[in-house]
DNA sequence: TTTTCCCGCCACCAG
DNA sequence: CTGGTGGCGGGAAAA
């Protein structure tokens, strides 16, 4: 796994390579430092959201200077593309997201630009791409504009960069661990943030808290039997009986459950703290459960929820909780347990939730570990579709990929863990893909069969964790475990994305068979969502915000697109992006004719691609390397650094981002955005090489960066396998070697240690394994006691 | 305007 | 204390 990680890292690392000159920033570095100072000291913040996150390592250098500004770097960081592509991806899987995806894409560009006028860097990668800065001159005017909107810091958002970085279904074996430092710095936000998404989960036991910034991802596994139990316990409590009264009326005995009643969700440590937001979210689930129509208000969920806390339900207090209440439908629907509807109630419309979610739990309850789940249960349950169907899940991070273990490299890093479970997982996700909602709809195009386009992502960041120590994470153990089953099951897996906001790295490809896939279950599943769709668009008023939105924003172009195969439907970016990929892969032509996904899918060429989204060098370019392929194309130098030459095709950002790329209809998406795209597919891909050069490792530097203990490589944790050598067999591809790539030294002068940091480490590791620490620890823990600082003064100050 | 909800202050708590 | 948590609500961006 690590491998792969380091792979990813790697391949960050090339993109960097490009970029390189950034790093010299030493304040780019971090991120987080800076995504946080920034929003304090500077406007520019705006932009930020997510995107920073790889640079993180840099920071290692600099434990300090993360509060300082940063932002230059922040903005640079997080115009990327690799964050957009990771929203492009999401997007595709849920509608919604879409939406915002696509408004925010179009400004990446711009962003990075800004970014450059920022002064800060260097932008030597603008020289180093030169071409692509052609190409990005083109793009930016479709950016132009945008910025970073408050959408871009969504919790929604947010929350699904961070389910894209596990998998839905981990393997029950391995554990995968989860620090929230590193999930913070990785995502690059505020620790706060990610509190307020863990908290949620943890009510659903999609985590489960282990200690202090450590957690343990169980994915989906538990949830429908958590799902389950709320559901009885709503029922017990009379939720059901709460929500058709009126206001007040209810009462009845909510007392009890209060705090208690979670309990088995999953938290660990009781805390009474825990009161709250992970209350208000199991109850408020548990309405949708015990409701019949499963729908919900703010309004009545806010008024259950007051009256069993028993508050007084003074009007403020009624807007607390609705506030809370958007935190955690966020969150769920991220979840793709529901969506906002509006009902229209007597006078108005009401902002709801639809559930999305099993309702019924037929299965005896515990599904969880069965089976891993996904399959059986997907055959099995309706209701696993629907929920299913939801997601984007296929955005879900999914380790393993091959890439992703070659490299491997040096870091320590972490959280392979994912790795282990994918296999199933990468089933699933295709499952779900095909389920889901916005996928589904391939079957109009008449494909039934759909590609399996794999993406893999990864984070590139090196998060590098700042714990270290914490030692307890097992699960790195684990997680490294057999690197084969990861190739296996990237086979199938249809899209992995990257998890992070930036992803260094996705691997796309197509699945060598084609699939049947869809059992008939699925298929039906399939049709429901379509349906929905329909309905959807039918019906207007109360899904229609998901829908329309869509259709709005950035989806008209997208659908145009898609039409060809599907009308309304969402379109189902992935498959748009599969489309494309598959296209690239095949080579290229094809996208012209393959409008459709159908051409491409027919193609069978199954062929990794590793996209490498174009970081910040190259902002709008994203690479797409054909892994599987030969190997010759790449080389590998045994020493350090070696350059590798990869053929490549590269693929505006903006294009990928839109999805519609794919389909070569480039057309449409000149027409949104005016100009820039103005290729096709075709030509964009031009094969080309491209030499990156590696490091091989940069752990070291990582360390040294840091600065902090960081172990580096050797850290103690969990025995990582750390590091380097990888060389996990990747798979398909089997270069690895492109995986190696990494690194940093490639050309530029950089500072290796961000570059490597940065990219090294960060990955996915887990919890505490990297040392990046630096970068991510500071930032957060800075900025905690920054906080406290402040708070101190207070209390202290008097 | 209203709906959403980001942001981060600040209280709490465990170590 | 110190640092991790997370309640809470102001206020501003979307709708």
């Amino acid at each position: 796994m690590e491998v792969e990680f380091l792979a990813l890292k790697d391949l960050t690392s090339l993109e960097k390579s490009f970029s390189v000159e950034t790093k010299e920033d030493g304040s780019q570095g971090e991120k987080e430092n800076v995504c946080i100072e920034r929003r304090k000291t500077t406007p520019l913040k705006t932009t930020e959201s997510s995107a920073s996150v790889f640079l993180m390592s840099r920071k290692s250098s600099t434990s300090e200077l993360p509060h300082i500004t940063p932002v230059k770097r922040t903005v640079l960081a997080e115009p990327w593309s690799p964050t957009t592509n990771l929203k492009v991806l999401i997007s595709a899987a849920s509608p919604d997201i879409r939406d915002r995806e696509m408004k925010k894409v179009l400004f990446r560009p711009i962003e990075n630009d800004k970014v450059k006028a920022a002064g800060s860097e260097p932008l030597v990668e603008d020289a180093e791409v030169e071409d692509s800065a052609q190409f990005e001159g083109a793009f930016d005017e479709e950016d132009a504009e945008k910025k970073p909107s408050r959408k871009e810091k969504s919790l929604g958002l947010l929350c699904q960069k961070f389910l894209a970085l596990y998998p839905d279904y981990p393997p029950a074996h391995s554990p995968i661990w989860i620090s929230l430092d590193e999930v913070a710095t990785n995502l690059g936000v505020e620790r706060r943030r990610i509190y307020d998404i863990v908290n949620v989960l943890e009510s659903l036991t999609v985590v489960g808290r282990i200690a202090k910034n450590s957690y343990i991802w169980y994915g989906r596994q538990r949830l429908w039997t958590t799902l389950e139990e709320l559901q009885r316990k709503g029922r017990e409590q009379g939720y059901h009986l709460q929500m058709d009264l009126p206001a007040k009326a209810r009462r009845t005995g909510q007392g009890q459950e209060e705090d208690g009643g979670e309990g088995d969700s999953g938290n660990a440590g009781g805390n009474r703290k825990d009161k709250s937001l992970r209350i208000m979210s199991q109850k408020f689930v548990m309405l949708f459960l015990v409701s019949k129509t499963q729908t919900v208000t703010l309004d009545a969920a806010a008024k259950v929820l007051i009256e069993e806390s028993r508050d007084s339900s003074s009007h403020s207090k009624y807007k607390t909780k609705v506030r809370r209440l958007y935190d955690i439908a966020n969150v769920l629907t991220s979840l793709e347990l529901i969506r906002k509807v509006h009902v229209r109630e007597e006078r108005a419309r009401k902002p709801a939730f639809k559930w999305l979610g099993p309702v019924k739990f037929s299965n005896s309850g515990n599904m969880e570990n069965t089976l891993d789940v996904a399959q059986g249960e997907a055959a099995v349950n309706e209701d696993f579709r629907r929920a299913k169907m939801a997601r984007h899940s296929s955005f879900s991070i999914t380790p393993t990929t091959v890439s992703v273990q070659r490299q491997i490299s040096s870091a320590p890093s972490s959280p392979r863990h994912h790795l282990t479970g994918f296999q199933n997982q990468c089933l699933d996700y295709t499952r779900k893909t095909m389920s889901n909602g916005p996928v589904c709809q391939l079957q109009r195009g008449g494909s039934t069969d759909r590609l399996s386009v794999s993406l893999y992502a990864q984070l590139s960041h090196s998060s590098t964790s700042s714990l270290p120590p914490t030692s307890t994470h097992p699960t790195v153990l684990a997680a490294q475990p057999h690197p084969e089953h990861l190739l296996i099951p990237s086979l199938h897996c249809l899209a992995y994305l990257p998890s992070l906001s930036q992803p260094s790295v996705v691997m796309l490809y197509k699945a060598p068979e084609q699939q049947e896939w869809a059992p008939a279950g699925q298929r039906s599943a399939k049709t429901e969502s379509e349906e929905e769709g329909k309905r959807s668009w039918e019906e207007n008023e109360q899904e229609e915000a998901v829908v329309t939105k869509k259709s709005k924003s950035g989806l008209e172009k997208s659908e145009k697109i898609g039409a060809q195969f599907q009308t309304e439907a969402p379109v189902s970016s992935l498959e748009m992006a599969n489309t494309t990929a598959s296209s690239c892969l095949s080579g290229q032509q094809g996208a012209t004719e393959s409008h459709t996904g159908n051409s491409i899918r027919d193609h069978t060429q199954p062929s990794h691609y590793l996209y490498v989204p174009n970081s910040a060098g190259l902002n709008n370019f994203n690479f797409l390397i054909p892994a599987g392929q030969p190997p010759a194309s790449l080389s590998l130098p045994p020493s350090g650094v070696s350059t590798m030459a990869l053929p490549y095709v590269l693929v505006p950002s903006a294009m990928l981002s839109h999805y519609p790329l794919v389909a070569g209809s480039v057309q449409q998406q000149a027409s949104d955005n005016p100009t820039s795209l103005g290729f096709s597919l075709p030509a964009m891909m031009s094969p080309a090489t491209f030499m990156v050069g590696t490091t091989p490792h940069s752990v070291g530097d990582a360390s040294e960066i840091s600065g902090r203990h960081l172990p580096s490589p050797a850290t103690p944790e969990q025995g990582r396998p750390n590091v380097s050598t990888a060389g996990t067999p990747c798979s398909p591809s089997g270069t690895r070697q492109n995986v190696s790539i990494n690194t940093s030294d490639s050309s530029t002068p950089h500072t290796p240690k961000e570059t490597t940091a940065s990219s090294s480490k960060a990955f996915f590791q887990t919890p505490g394994t990297l040392g990046s620490i630096a970068s991510a620890v500071p930032a957060a823990r800075k900025r905690g006691s920054a906080q406290r600082r402040l708070d101190i003064g207070h209390s202290a100050a008097p």
